[in-house]
DNA sequence: GAAATGGTTGAGAATTCGCTGAGCGATTCC
DNA sequence: GGAATCGCTCAGCGAATTCTCAACCATTTC
């Protein structure tokens, strides 16, 4: 299902807005302003944004203008207090793909979301991912490094993937239990460590160099050293 | 596979693609004109038609507004050289499927291919499937594994069929019952499991190598191993 | 250089997942 | 009407996977 970021101010409203999309089975990132939102678009590329006009500091039309600077293809619904034409075409002309005036139904925007997603040309991201002489394809879920290919389990795969979609960008522990694991209590937890064993174990297993780098106290990257 | 017709006034584009296209496994048909694309169409009912926007004489516009009008199902990829936005709101509102601005790298034009034709909704022309020696004709009903014919009750064929539509792809559980048993929700129910099993019962019962792999946590695939 | 912190590893327990055989009701065929 | 076929449910087994735990390294700090 696809990633969805949510992004105003109003933390009740984002609430509200996080447990609709959740419900109806979307992977849900929230932000309460504009720098918050740039970070959670690097940290977990969503397929869609929804956007809140009016924010304090960065708004919505310059998050956005710096996502189209940044190529990024994500489908950007912007929501608005008023129903200002002017609003609505300076907006569009920023590159929204959708516009919804505030107050609206959850199941509006839900419907919106659902309408966007439907898109021709819009792909879920599951291109097959390469860096170096590592790929992994989402679609077959091969994978291999150089001329091997070597199996994965479920999680195993998961864990690879999130960490091949952010090549040489590190990622925080709790930002990979988080996305691959769904949870991200501070506990005494292990497991993350583990697999990274795991995955080592395979990608390396012919000999090859270290792919999977240890960032000290903080997380891991892939990387070619 | 799919069949596809590529139309473009410039022949030396025209070859290319034609070249990466049948690289890809596509049945492919070449048209440089409106009209010439027109009898294409009817000739080898296409189910994918890569478009030019600009053509001398009938352009792509027309062409497309001329198969919409023929009530045409197939899917168009439309081609144009500018990335204006009044010609993607044009062209997606004739009815253009899916839109590539030139130049293009060959690979993304395959990639779009393969995402309009994993649509929910698509589904090629009766064609006879084949995937290594397992073969399945959706007009005669007959199945094979090399030559050894065999029988298969209408919802395991409903069912081979599908995942010989898709093969070396993965297939997720809820996705094959959604499209074969038409339901989805996430009820411990194992009949896919089941079928299945009946499956392999037949397909392997002269002792041949197994053909649908199962993927755990996943799903199945249909691939040689 | 000892202690503390953080990461790696192996063993195995707990859990989940998928496969199979038995069987039940509905429909079709004889 | 009885037999065969079909689509399906269910329970139990076995195996793959996930996770926990504890011992063991490596690096940093004091």
């Amino acid at each position: 299902m696809a990633n969805v970021l949510v992004v105003d101010d109003d933390p009740k409203l984002l609430n509200m807005l996080r447990r609709t999309l959740l419900y109806e089975g979307f992977h849900v990132f929230a932000a309460t302003n504009g720098n918050e939102a740039l970070s959670e678009v690097q940290a977990h590329r969503p397929d869609v944004i929804v956007l809140d006009w009016m924010m304090p500091g960065k708004d919505g039309i310059a998050v956005m203008q710096h996502l189209r600077d940044a190529n990024d293809k994500a489908l950007v619904l912007m929501l608005t207090a008023k129903d200002a034409v002017e609003n609505r075409v300076e907006g569009l002309e920023s590159g929204a793909d959708d516009y919804l005036v505030k107050p609206f139904a959850p199941a509006e925007l839900v419907a919106r979301i659902h309408a966007l997603l439907r898109r021709p040309g819009v792909e879920l991201k599951d291109e097959p991912l390469a860096y170096a002489d590592l790929s992994l394809d989402p679609v077959t879920r091969e994978t291999r490094r150089g001329e091997r290919t070597f199996e994965l389990t479920s999680k195993e795969f998961d864990l690879l993937r999130y960490l091949m979609r952010h090549p040489r960008q590190v990622l925080r522990r709790e930002q990979i239990l988080e996305e691959v694991w769904g949870y991200d209590f501070g506990g005494d937890d292990n497991v993350l460590e583990v697999y990274i064993g795991y995955l080592r174990k395979k990608t390396e297993a012919a000999g090859e160099p270290r792919m999977i780098q240890t960032m000290r106290g903080v997380g891991y990257v892939v990387r070619e050293e």
